[in-house]
RNA sequence: CGGGAAGUAGCGCAGCCUGGUAGCGCACUUGCUUUGGGAGCAAGGGGUCGGAGGUUCAAAUCCUCUCUUCCCGACCA
């Protein structure tokens, strides 16, 4: 096949970090806003997070949560009362600390300091559980199972597009229960829910697993994350369910009085996912041409381009890619695109797009009802087919390109990750010159974790799945049964 | 927050060293040509050079401060 320009202007190979901009300019998803660290998500961007909202907002409904609202702004004495959650989030704090501002000197200068200066939430624990103290009285009143879909800030000094930014959008799921056995359910529930949405739907291979104890969510008990792979060989924590134990209830005063008379404390989870799920399926998916959307979270499956040459048949031409659309009905989401823009610049828009199917419709395909599409995911081969057949493929055609995107993203998996790595020397060789996911044997205990510190690697988690055999702990040498991933990460 | 680099038209850049109030490519507009492929030619529109201050007769260019972005660290969803 000869040699084609790619729809980016830099690969990854060339600049993994320039491409991943790239690739988010490209498919107009987002750009940097004049407030640092903040983005705006452009309307392609925002129909991604919109489709991806949905899906989990019916999967949390379904297993029992109702969602709400609480205030963005959180009075600092409440983070008071759990010292070692303020410790976790004290760095990144915003707060408001004035109302009103005034002219002096032609500048608007805050004026009136607040009593209690407010936190803008990065992340609601406590200003739900402060609510959750008043509703809860009895074991009848259990469990309490909410989300809630918002923003929170978090002042980081490095901020990058979808994965790091001062403001994000996400749901926290806040959930208070009578026993630790249901609580604990709830968290592993929550996260299976993650699992699913991440391998399942945005189709990236991904290691679950719980987090190890020296990088657990400031509060709680248990940590369990997504760790997914993205194609520089890098982990990324792509959402996050805790355990979060008596510590909150105790915190904020969430009691009740049990079936047995006497008053409990109840147990508590969050749960969390966010934009940076856009960024995660950036860097497992796209390539040098730009984006490619697994199906269920595509703004559009197939996008229709007419060919118009002005030659007197565009009318018929038109009426033709809107028979298309009504052919395919419900099978797809379809958008014809009229703008009045170059076909072949057009193509090349939905390709960085990441769209499934780009048909171009001109009077080749009118005369013969046919359809011509090039398909994403498959290297943006092309394919004809009559319009009659396509109606009844469409739905097959947008499984196909869904298993093709999972196998890629396992089969980089596989290739990625090392299970031979025995020593501290071997490692730190392998991640002078490679990013890879190394399963290891640990210890459990955070002895000698700085080694792990200088070779910038972290434990990204402890899978579920755990091999039993023994071993020498990688960093002690110690006997060790635990098998761990070690990766570096975003 | 420490170390480095950069901010000039929507995007990518040159000009800065050796001050004399902006230029290129792509994109955009119009016209003609072309037409199953990311077009060609021609004519146009758009910026006061991230912001503030200073030096100077004169600042994109020199100096100071500041904001933002990117990279490396530390921090982190």
């Amino acid at each position: 096949m000869a040699s084609r320009k790619n729809a980016l202007p830099i690969t990854r190979k060339e600049d993994f970090s320039a491409w991943y901009q790239a690739v988010i300019v490209g498919a107009d998803l987002a750009e940097n806003s004049c407030v640092r660290g903040c983005m705006v998500i452009k309307p392609y961007g925002y129909a991604i997070w919109e489709l991806m909202q949905s899906i989990l907002d019916s999967k949390f409904k379904e297993l029992g949560h109702t969602n709400c609202y609480f205030p963005l702004l959180i009075p600092i004495d409440l983070f008071e009362r759990e010292a070692e959650h303020v410790a976790g989030f004290a760095k990144e704090m915003a707060i408001v600390t004035h109302h009103r501002i005034e002219l002096k000197d032609g500048k608007l200068v805050p004026a009136s300091p607040l009593e209690t200066p407010l936190a803008i939430r990065p992340t609601s624990e406590l200003i739900i559980g402060e609510s959750m103290a008043r509703w809860i009285k009895s074991y009848r009143d259990l469990p309490v199972l909410i989300n809630q879909w918002c923003n929170v800030m978090r002042w980081e000094m490095r901020t990058r597009m979808f994965l790091r930014t001062s403001e994000f959008l996400w749901q926290e799921g806040h959930t208070a229960h009578e026993t630790e056995d249901e609580a604990r359910r709830e968290a592993k529930t929550m996260h299976g829910v993650y699992y699913w949405f991440i391998h399942d739907v945005l189709k990236i291979a991904c290691i679950p697993g719980k987090k190890p104890d020296h990088d657990r969510f400031a509060g709680a008990v248990d940590t369990f994350s997504i760790e997914a792979m993205m194609q520089d060989g890098k982990a990324l924590q792509a959402a996050t369910s805790h355990y979060l134990g008596q510590n909150f209830a105790r915190a904020m005063d969430i009691r009740f009085q049990g079936r047995d008379d006497k008053l409990h404390y109840a147990h508590t989870t969050s749960w969390g996912s966010t934009t940076r799920m856009i960024g995660a399926l950036i860097m497992a998916h796209s390539d040098d041409d730009g984006l490619n959307l697994p199906s269920e979270i595509a703004p559009y499956h197939v996008v229709i381009i007419p060919l118009l040459k002005g030659l007197g048949r565009d009318d018929e031409i038109i009426s033709y890619c809107r028979d298309i659309r009504e052919t395919i009905g419900d099978a797809a989401r379809v958008f014809i695109d009229p703008k009045e823009i170059e076909p072949q610049n057009k193509k090349w828009d939905y390709v960085r797009k990441g769209v499934p199917f780009i048909c171009e419709i001109g009077i080749k395909e009118l005369e013969g009802q046919t359809v011509s599409i090039t398909k994403r995911a498959s290297n943006l081969e092309k394919a004809q087919m009559e319009l009659s057949i396509f109606k009844h493929q469409i739905k097959n055609m947008l499984q196909e390109h869904d298993e093709l995107l999972l196998q890629k993203s396992e089969e980089y998996f596989r290739a990625n990750v090392r299970a031979d790595i025995r020593t501290f020397p071997e490692l730190k060789a392998l991640f002078q010159t490679e990013n890879k996911f190394v399963m290891v044997k640990w210890s459990g205990s955070p002895q000698k974790i700085e080694l792990l510190d200088e070779i910038g690697v972290t434990i990204r988690c402890i899978p579920f799945r755990q091999s039993n055999a023994k071993g020498k702990c990688i960093l002690t040498g110690e006997d060790a049964c635990t098998d761990v991933v070690l990766a570096k990460s975003y």
